[in-house]
DNA sequence: CGGTTAATTGATGTGGGTCAAAAGCAGTGG
DNA sequence: CCACTGCTTTTGACCCACATCAATTAACCG
């Protein structure tokens, strides 16, 4: 989101924070106050919410350019925890000044609405996926949602990319077991519709997990 | 929403729509282009995504003062639709209006701020009761999420409010059938927590439901 | 009061959960 | 090189929340 970005083309000079963090270790919290708005810079981590009976909702991956939360560009405060899932690096902004660039930089301010935009947009397709649909066509889903977004403008198909997610991150995000995720990728599998192991991925019948992962008119 | 605003705030002459529509008419379709900001002024509507198998998605429902979609705030094309549910009035601003008034006035800009950022926090949760909750456990934070709304500062308990939605209408937004719904509901009756009929529903024992409805730590 | 839509109730089926054991698969250290 | 340990994934047996189908009943309305 910000990698292109009039906010993200500063050198380095300008950031506040530009730090490294493990896998697993927790990079925002629940409730946390920060000044900052961060940005995943390299790797890949997720928002999550923690629940109450022990589980957990995972919300969203972020990708290098992503802002953690974009409710944070508005907030102190932060509804939602994020977790690096793999190792990452990561830049910050001041508030204020991302404020102050708004009121002056058109640019700026329309690539505060483009990430609103597209979350508002991607979440609404989400909340249709695990309302509607069934195990299956939720995880074809991701699957296609996170490709799509790792290759960029590269090919899909016919192309190995790196997929870090254990099935335990996958059953958190599309709201099943990770037993049960282990048995409908193993279908997929079985399926020839992708070769998933070792943290990478690579979609070999691109039309068939459409198919299946489609919802929306 | 924009209810108390310094958007909503002013005089009938500057809406450039204000018109009435019929329950169950399409007040905003997937696709449609607009140089408007529509804001619902009376009665309930909600948004929803319309799937390809035939069923449908509810992501909001739309009290007096929200707007239809914060995407339109940003944008012109709208990706999801809006019905009414009871009997409505429409009013609208000029997306180019909104624009030049946050140019000028910091109140405009952080009443903006403030819907995307509720919008956030709703959906972030909504999404946790599809992903994570029992059938039950969505339904009553349904209605404690709308009751909350409606009575706003008033007092939850003690008192009846409108609930103009249907069964059907519930299914649609926690992810259930009609019929578990109804199952449901009458549980719910039975335990004495909800008095619920006639398009109104009264909450009898608010404890009981929040305990059911919160899963969020 | 008949006609239509919404809500309820019952019977039966299934997707996915739960529990538990086994099998892969690193890394670690002897 | 192999045994040891701690993951993650896989597999199997069994169970339950919720879907589906179908028939009633209740509410609404001209």
């Amino acid at each position: 989101m910000f990698r292109r970005s009039a906010l993200y083309a500063q050198d380095e000079g300008n950031w506040q924070h530009f730090r490294a963090a493990e896998p697993e270790s927790t990079l925002l919290a629940r409730g946390d106050l920060h000044d900052q708005v961060f940005v995943l810079c390299a790797g890949w981590a997720f928002q999550y919410i923690q629940l109450s009976d022990g589980g957990r909702q995972i919300l969203k991956f972020l990708l290098p350019g992503d802002v953690f939360s974009s409710a944070s560009i508005f907030e102190a405060a932060s509804h939602l925890s994020v977790k690096a899932l793999t190792g990452v690096r990561i830049g910050g902004f001041a508030r204020s000044e991302i404020r102050e660039k708004c009121r002056t930089d058109p640019e700026a301010q329309s690539e505060i609405a483009r990430i609103f935009v597209v979350e508002a947009r991607d979440t609404a397709e989400f909340l249709c996926m695990l309302g509607r649909c069934s195990g299956e066509q939720r995880i074809a889903h991701l699957i296609l949602h996170l490709v799509r977004r790792i290759a960029a403008r590269h090919e899909i198909t016919g192309q190995r990319y790196p997929f870090p997610l254990k099935q335990q991150h996958i059953a958190d995000t599309v709201g099943l077991t990770s037993v049960h995720v282990s048995r409908v990728l193993s279908d997929l599998r079985g399926r020839g519709m992708i070769s998933l192991s070792g943290g990478s991925i690579e979609i070999l019948d691109l039309l068939a997990l459409e198919q299946l992962g489609s919802v929306v008119l």
